[in-house]
Order: structure tokens, then C-alpha cells, then sequence
RNA sequence: GGAGAGGUGUCUGAGUGGUCGAAAGAGCACGCCUGGAAAGUGUGUAUACUUCAAAAGGGUAUCGAGGGUUCGAAUCCCUCCCUCUCCGCCA
């Protein structure tokens, strides 16, 4: 979300930096600006008689102290007066409020400057690309026939037991999923984040304040009876750890890593990319998140895109990073790169991460503040990305190390697998 | 799920209708003291909104959340949330 005081001073800024996103509405911007303004005159009056009431109440008190009944009385008359006007000043401040909340909550964070103008991911731009693409023979096979000849994952027992998109692990299969994780929480604690495990349901408060809510509600899993959504991310229950707290700038930065299934009803989507590992309502993620001192979040969010490069480096899996346009950003990001694996035998890159800055977008929803150099309180930024999503690189592994001898697992997975070879 | 107790500032904790944004202590910050530290001592120490050119200052709101009673609510009433204890159930 937006700060007020800053769309105020920075209306035409805004209003670009909105069109780059490609934003459909942006009378809504003005809008906000007279609602702000009503807001600040409406506040004003109602606090003023306030202050008149507050008066007389300490007076009549006083009075009645000083048994000097009669003259509490006589100032008991105007009060009347007073709390009807508090009565409407605050019906009144409250529709105000609500309705420049419900407008300020429809505006996406503002791109960063190096962002792209498009609007589809054609208009991605490519920063780099990294690693040998192997060349396959022509028989090679899809990850979910690869799945179905080793005998690792079964999406039919999926389907029954739950239905498309919870796949069943099995055998090598089940276990390069704990290597895979463990494998990576390791390296995150090696570069400084420390590891929490969290619930995998938030409440409302929590899916606002990382802005799935209520902008994506329709993509999260809802538990009606209990008011509680699953997540689709780690990121949703790890940053809003931080939610109403103020820290001091030396905890800053804050780094955390955890593993998480995440769950994503992908409402919408079909069709062949979707097809085995692609697409999940349910899969295994490890994610990274900071939150940084606002001048350094650029310095971190390059720090942790070079994290997760150095994974599928080590991993041996050919990737580009894109950094994403603005008609292909998510809602609260300012800037966002992806990073792809190249699936060889689908001949397709694969996205397996995003690396993403928010700025101060969900620290104002969260209210998650630090005491800067002046004592004074200061939204903090907040960072997060995918280190690693399972699916997409065991889509990837397999494809892209099938031989004719069996799949070969990567050396640094090794120690985690126990196992060089699914064959 | 049943019964009871309770939720106050960074923490402990006082406060059952007015002088309470809130005693006291601890912690923390800065100063004095000291060769340095401890002890001692002094001062300060919530957040948000708003007013103001800015600073200073002022106003309003907030004692789990929301509503109500009252001229006036941390204090009384209602609803909800949460915590603890006992019982029940249970991985």
C-alpha cells in the first residue's frame, strides 16, 4: 500500500510510475488525493470539538469537587450539542476512511525506474543467461514420463486421493524432495538466514498485510469454518512475523529462510504447460526474505537474486534471469527478476524462482517499522524469493540429466540423496 | 468441548468513574561521578493522526478488539479475540 503523505507530494510521479505498470485506473490517484483532504478537514473539526467537550467534562468535574453542583449542571447543557457533532464528525471520518482504504488498496506499488514498459512476458527483459544447455537425443522424455518410468511420482494417486495437482511422491522421487529441501535450507543458513517453520494457515491480517488480500483472494485456499487461509507462499507467514513491530536499525537486516508447501488454486489454467510437474495447487518451497534498511534494499535485492543463481549454478541447471516488465509484475513488487531453468526436453524455460523488492508497499500494510538514525520510526523494506520451488527443478533435473543408464543426480545433492543415480 | 481466572507502556506491576497516556520498580539512552568499569546520581524513555513554513508547542485517539452507558471510562455493561489453570478429548 501506498503512503498517503507521499502520493500527495508526488502526484505526477506517481501517475507515471503508475502507467508503466500499466495501471487501468488512474483517476483513482486524485481521488485519493480530495478524500485525503476531506479526511484531514473532517479529522480537524471533530478533534477541535473534541477538545471542547474534554474541556467542559474536566470542568464539571472540578465543579463537582468543589460541590458546586448547580454551575456543573448549567455547563451539562452544551454537551448535548457537542456529542451529536461528535456523533456525525465521526460517522462521517469513518465512511472517509473506509472509502480512501478501499481506493488506496487498489494501487499497485510503483515500478523502480529500471523496470521495463510492456505487458506481456515477451517484454521481459533478459539480463543474463548462464550455462550449457545439454543436448538431448531424440527419443529423450518429459519429466512426468521420466516420473512414470523411474517410478517417481504418481499424479493419478494424486487425483484420487485429492485431486489434480497434489501429486504423489514415491520411492527416489520422495526423496529428492527432502534432499532438495534440505539441501537448500543449508545453503540459506550459510548465507546468514536463519531458519523458522511456520503455521501454513494465516488469518485475514496476515494476507493483507503481504497484499495477497484482496487483491488475490480468488488464488488462495479458504477454510471457511475457521476464517483461515492456506498459504501460497512462505512468505505470507514469515513476513508478517514483523507485522506491528517496530525494530532498531541494528536488527537490521532481518534474514529468515523456512520451508513451506505452498498452496495455489491456479484457478484458470490448463492445457499442456500445465501438464506433470508444471503447474501445482500444491508443492514444496523453500523461501528467503529480508527486511532491510530502505536505502539498501536495491544492494540486498541483488544479493539474494545472486543466491538463488548460485543455486541452480551449483545445481548445474542452465537459467537465464529475466527482469520483469511492468504488465507482468506482481501487484505490491517495485521490482521483480525471475529466474528460469531451461527444460530440455520440453525445449521450454521454466520459472523456479522470483527474487522481488516491495519497498516500503507491505511494510505500510504491516506496519512494520524500525527507529532510524533520529530516533524517529521509518517503514522498513522487505524483500523476498524462491530458494528454490521444488516442482520446476525436479522438472528440470530430470529432463535435463536423463542418460541412457538412468538419471544423474547432481554432485552437491549427493550427501543430501544418498543415492548418484535414479535408475 | 466444560468450569474458573485474567489481558495495562520494552518488562514486572499499581490503578474499580474525573486531577490517568497512566504510580512504582526494572530495563534502555544520554549526562555527571571514575584512570576505566561497577555502584551511585541526574535527565529522558509509547504509537498514530492532525495543526504549524519548519522547529518548539498545541489538539485528538489509543490501557486485547469493537460497540454501549455517562457531562466524563483503563475502571461499569454487551459482543468478540487471546492467554493461563483445572477437567474432558487427542497426535
Amino acid at each position: 500500500m501506498l503512503q498517503v503523505s507521499y502520493i500527495r507530494d508526488n502526484r505526477e510521479q506517481v501517475l507515471e510510475r503508475l502507467a508503466v505498470k500499466n495501471f487501468k485506473q488512474p483517476d483513482l490517484v486524485d481521488e485519493i488525493i480530495q478524500l485525503d483532504e476531506r479526511r484531514r478537514l473532517t479529522q480537524t473539526q471533530m478533534d477541535s470539538v473534541s477538545a471542547q467537550a474534554n474541556a467542559a467534562a474536566r470542568q464539571i468535574g472540578e465543579l463537582m469537587r468543589a460541590g458546586k453542583k448547580e454551575e456543573a449542571e448549567s455547563l451539562k447543557a452544551n454537551t448535548g450539542t457537542w456529542k451529536g457533532e461528535i456523533q456525525t464528525l465521526s460517522e462521517q471520518l469513518a465512511a472517509i476512511e473506509d472509502e480512501l482504504q478501499q481506493k488506496l488498496v487498489l494501487l499497485p506499488n510503483l515500478p523502480h525506474s529500471s523496470v521495463p514498459k510492456g505487458l506481456t512476458p515477451e517484454d521481459n527483459e533478459v539480463v543474463l543467461e548462464n550455462g550449457i544447455k545439454p543436448a538431448l537425443p531424440e527419443n529423450a522424455l518429459p519429466h512426468w514420463e521420466l516420473a512414470a518410468k523411474y517410478n517417481l511420482i504418481d499424479f493419478e494417486l494424486g487425483v484420487k486421493i485429492t485431486g489434480a495437482g497434489f501429486p504423489v511422491y514415491k520411492n527416489k522421487g520422495a526423496k529428492l524432495q527432502r534432499a532438495l529441501i534440505n539441501y537448500f535450507i543449508d545453503e540459506g543458513e550459510k548465507a546468514g538466514y536463519s531458519e523458522v517453520s511456520v503455521p501454513l494457515m494465516v488469518n485475514e491480517a496476515s494476507g493483507f498485510g503481504t497484499s495477497q488480500l484482496p487483491d488475490k483472494e480468488g488464488q488462495m485456499y479458504f477454510v471457511g469454518i475457521d476464517n483461515l487461509y492456506l498459504i501460497p507462499t512462505a512468505e505470507v507467514p514469515i513476513t508478517n512475523m514483523y507485522r506491528d513491530v517496530i525494530l532498531k536499525a541494528a536488527d537490521l537486516p532481518v534474514k529468515n529462510c523456512g520451508h513451506t508447501p505452498c498452496f495455489r488454486r491456479e484457478a484458470g489454467s490448463y492445457g499442456a504447460h500445465v501438464r506433470g510437474l508444471n503447474r501445482l495447487h500444491q508443492f514444496d518451497k523453500v523461501e528467503i526474505v529480508q527486511v532491510t534498511h530502505p536505502d539498501k534494499s536495491y544492494e540486498t535485492l541483488e544479493q539474494m537474486s545472486q543466491h538463488v543463481r548460485g543455486l541452480l549454478q551449483k545445481l548445474g541447471l542452465p537459467y537465464r534471469v529475466l527482469r520483469l516488465c511492468g504488465g507482468d509484475m506482481g501487484f505490491g513488487s517495485a521490482l521483480t527478476y525471475d529466474m528460469e531453468t531451461w527444460s530440455a526436453a520440453q525445449k521450454r524455460w521454466l520459472e523456479v524462482s522470483s527474487v522481488s523488492n516491495f519497498e516500503s508497499f507491505q511494510s505500510n500494510r504491516l506496519k512494520l517499522r524500525f527507529r532510524n538514525e533520529e530516533g524517529k520510526t521509518q517503514l522498513a523494506h522487505t524483500l523476498n524469493g524462491s530458494a528454490l520451488a521444488l516442482p520446476r527443478i525436479v522438472a528440470t533435473l530430470l529432463e535435463n540429466n536423463q542418460t541412457e543408464n538412468g538419471i544423474k543426480i547432481p554432485e552437491v545433492l549427493v550427501p543430501y540423496t544418498r543415492f548418484e543415480w535414479i535408475n
